[in-house]
DNA sequence: GATGATTTGTACGTATGTATA
DNA sequence: ATATACATACGTACAAATCAT
């Protein structure tokens, strides 16, 4: 696992859980602008030269432009005939837009998930909440990040439905860029906690449209925070 | 326009309105594909041998390739390193997730259009429901089924919100070679009308809890619909 | 299980369209 | 506006993996 800690995992198409089958080069090189455009180390705006990418990673250009290809199909970047593709950069509106879908999405999963969570899910989630609770006390947004992604991970999966987890985690891949910020904001990482916790209890308690108001509010909270950061907020 | 009736439109994946630029061979021929997938000619399982079908349109196999992987991506096929792309044939309960989150996503969109739905898109939406009517009257299934595609993709514009109304195309496109038959399971016409009819007066009264609710049942009625002509329903 | 046939994955050269002087 | 430079789109050849015998 030598993965980027901000990595949002699933970046195939139809994904089977362990399977290490050899990656095409197509895929290699997917996985590697994916993550670079997730955590920021190609910025919106920015064009993706083939040729030059493909020297870069050391493949010709064929196998680099099925990955921008997927990349595109994924909305990380967007393409244009005979011009180069450049990483996807939202408008503000297209952006709030995408966050009160995600909003949804994710209210959906945590309803379903308080209907149909299994014992050992309520378990699994329950653990990665109090492994949240450590790294609070010892303030460390990097590994927050992480734990976070597998709490939210753990609530799509409750919901007992694959298409949806499908969709949600893509929509948070294509929001990830905007997000990175999010823990730098004073105070965030505690406040993040204590609606984690809201949304756990509700899960737990099976309380549907409970989970599906805390997880919505939870996740606009999340774009108001990005907002405050990347100065786009009126407040 | 020559395209098939059943056809979803927007294939491609960052698209304009009227833009009517020349279109790549790698394009043609994932609309091709994709309506041919989408309407039936291509059925499930079905494998996709690259040189065949290269051959077939009379490109190489190199825009050929690049369709495929947009289809993959899109959800149509599933595709695996070194095996042929076989047109997506999901299992029972993958179909039952999928229409559930189609009905959710549906009721959503619903929702956010009895909140924001221009007085334009009102009327425009009106329209198409009389035009329903009419056909009703001559009882013609197909033609039925294509302003019944403008009647809920009214309602997507209406949610003033374009990614969803992304996802909620897309999601439609994958299930559409399921819903094919829906018509012509008795009586599902004049009963899809009727549930149009509350959905409207719902989206016009700006009721939102009702027109979700309503679009809900209305899609999930519809996967009813499929289950009951392919025989897979209990009842 | 090994070997040949078949099909997909990749490299590279040329054609074609876009942008800029 | 025309031409030139340059990046992408496509075709073809070969390598690698799968499958069929």
């Amino acid at each position: 696992m030598k993965k980027s800690p901000t990595a949002v995992d699933d970046t195939s198409p139809a994904k089977e859980a362990g399977s290490r089958r050899k990656l095409t080069r197509a895929e290699e090189v997917r996985a590697k602008l994916a993550d670079d455009i997730v955590d920021g180390k190609l910025s919106p705006g920015m064009p993706l030269d083939e040729t030059e990418i493909a020297a870069s990673y050391g493949v010709s250009r064929t196998p680099l432009r099925e990955a921008i290809r997927d990349l595109a199909a994924m909305g990380l970047v967007e393409t244009r005939p005979h011009r180069s593709a450049i990483v996807t950069r939202p408008s503000p509106e297209h952006l709030r837009q995408m966050f009160q879908v995600m909003a949804e999405l994710e209210a959906l999963c945590a309803s379903l998930a308080a209907a149909h969570m299994s014992l050992s899910e309520r378990r699994k989630l329950e653990t990665i909440h109090e492994g949240l609770a450590q790294i609070l006390k010892e303030n460390d947004p990097s590994h927050y990040h992480v734990l976070n992604e597998k709490f939210h991970a753990a609530i799509y999966a409750g919901s007992q439905n694959a298409y949806l987890v499908e969709i949600t985690l893509a929509t948070r891949r294509r929001l990830s860029p905007f997000r990175r910020a999010q823990f730098l904001t004073a105070g965030r990482l505690a406040k993040s906690y204590k609606e984690h916790d809201l949304i756990l209890v509700a899960i737990l308690q099976g309380n549907r449209e409970l989970a599906a108001e805390t997880m919505r509010r939870h996740i606009l909270t999340v774009e108001d925070s990005y907002e405050e950061y990347a100065g786009l907020k009126v407040t």
